[in-house]
DNA sequence: CGCACCCCTGAGAGCGCTCCCACCACAACA
DNA sequence: TGTTGTGGTGGGAGCGCTCTCAGGGGTGCG
């Protein structure tokens, strides 16, 4: 009712236009706590009338009800934040935060980044964490005002539930696709080492190589095209006999394409290259990637709400891997 | 002080404990006011001990100051917050407002989304809004409360400064390598046409054809690459001398590229195929497609800190294309 | 020595909301 | 008629912070 502008319309207006006391406004807005539904008309009546939506602000404050969940992308390096993953898992946390009014924050979080979660853990405006790509060490870090609202996509740790796609399984599934077309000269082009998600791929290929009585071939990357194309000239070099090559993700697998056209190796006549993610752009390559798929944003979408529900989330879960050859 | 966990010591057990007022603790924690060095000696020793930090909701609601950036994102349909242009955009703004403790939030906007706006207006904590892909009539629709704490990318209005990469001149310049390349018969493949940024490459387009004597050959699309995949058998069949195709994205021509490609079409033998954007897999593309570069990450983190600074931005800036060819 | 001035300080009043608690009817029971 | 409920209500005290304002103690100047 004040004149200096737009939003100055508190409770107390509509609680003074509607004839009833603020408290009996607020219960009406929260649908808090019992109103005659003559009260509950005329509050409706007047907030319409003046325009009034709460502050989520102050309704956050008072009621100590977070309103945004924010997602913490470990790493400082733009590699892993420009990773389409990620921009995947945070589209389809918008999708499922937004209609229920809960605003998504996005955050970088470095890899030594504790007092960075302490912070989150104190704000009040913070509903839900949901951490990406965290390691180990940061995820034992999560201070206890935050489990319980802290939900991992990646590896898992003690009290905060992790959700992940079947990076194992999916890698097996790759590597089996080229050992059935034929393939035994097998290179794997890794993630980041401090990345545990990096892992659980490598252990899988070890064992498989191991079990089929091939040699294990690993060169460093991450997750990047770039890396992709540096590994190129070090795996014709060091194993010129190779004859097919795993990036630990699309972009990766891209870049190893392109390094083996540009030296005019023939693929997939000579070397065949196969991706891990199934990034949009996968399938316009050519020859289109041989890939894994994941329901990232099914899982992104299953992690975020019951965050914001409040709800338990059950612990350890594993996307399965759809295989796009 | 208290027992209840984390998170519950406050800037008066922090005053308490540094022997001053709470007054004198929030002018040193906030440095907005005189404080003697000894005073702020114990206040910084106190919350160091205490492990206080400042709740960003209870200061922004007292000295309603926002503490977030808005990135709203036009349009419900996945295509266009799929768009990597956006992703870009994103991140961009997360790296400028990370580092002042600016969080950015990222929020789906529909195309009659005035009243979204006007919610985001009575937000106290939102600090300024970026609009990005907005349309004329929702730009319009900006609260006055709004008005100085939004910018928009992409078209502007009255009242709200924009910036845009140069659409015309990336166009341009994309079409005058091609004609240079001896291509005559062209077709563009057009964004969704209630984007405004659609129109400016279209009218450009239109202009260069006309000056040089050539038939316009307009093929709707939307930015993604189905929509290049579904141009393709309409353009062989329209215009079956045509020798050049332009994506209004890297994703329209990557599909494009790949449809021709599946017909036998060689490119760029047959027909020529350039994009627009520079997204980071145009360069992994074979043949590497031809692009407009734009900075978009300069752009947006141009329009982002003075919505932070709270400093007037200057309106409607073009950010120039580079070509890739 | 008195006045003005500046630096520093603390009390207190908010910011806009929720929530606890006491209160008042009125109805239902003995 | 007294007693125990009930649903509905308003007062008031916060949530954790900032900010204005009046006042106290120093310095500099005439």
């Amino acid at each position: 009712m004040t004149v200096d502008g737009f939003g100055a319309v508190t409770i107390s207006d509509v609680a003074r236009v509607a004839g009833v006391s603020r408290s009996t406004a607020s219960r009406v807005m929260s649908r808090s706590g019992p109103a005659s539904t003559g009260a509950q008309e005329r509050v409706r009546a007047a907030a319409a009338r003046l325009g009034y939506a709460p502050d989520p602000l102050a309704r956050a404050l008072a009621s100590r009800a977070g309103f945004r969940l924010v997602i913490a992308v470990q790493g400082g390096s733009d590699a892993v934040l420009d990773d389409p993953y990620v921009d995947r898992v945070v589209r389809a946390a918008v999708d499922v935060a937004g209609p229920q009014g809960v605003g998504v924050s996005l955050q970088r979080v470095p890899v030594a980044g504790r007092d960075r979660l302490d912070a989150l853990a104190r704000d009040r405006g913070v509903r839900g964490v949901l951490l990406v790509n965290t390691t180990e060490d940061l995820l034992a870090a999560v201070p206890g005002a935050l489990r319980g609202r802290a939900a991992s996509i990646g590896v898992g740790a003690r009290g905060v539930p992790s959700f992940d796609v079947d990076n194992a399984g999916g890698t097996t599934a790759v590597l089996r696709h080229l050992y059935a077309a034929g393939r035994r000269r097998i290179v794997l082009v890794t993630g980041p080492r401090w990345l545990p998600c990096t892992r659980r791929p490598v252990v899988a290929y070890r064992a498989l190589m191991a079990a089929a009585g091939l040699p294990a071939r690993l060169v460093p990357g991450d997750f990047t095209a770039a890396s992709g194309r540096a590994a190129v000239p070090v795996v014709l070099e060091r194993w010129p006999d190779t004859d097919a090559i795993v990036g630990s993700t699309d972009a990766t697998a891209l870049g190893v394409l392109g390094a083996l056209r540009e030296r005019g190796v023939r693929v997939p006549g000579d070397i065949a290259v196969a991706g891990f993610d199934d990034i949009p752009f996968a399938a316009l390559s050519a020859p289109a990637l041989t890939t894994a798929s994941h329901h990232v944003r099914r899982m992104s979408a299953a992690v975020a709400s019951p965050l914001l529900d409040g709800t338990r989330v059950p612990p350890e879960t594993a996307y399965p891997s759809v295989l796009i050859a």
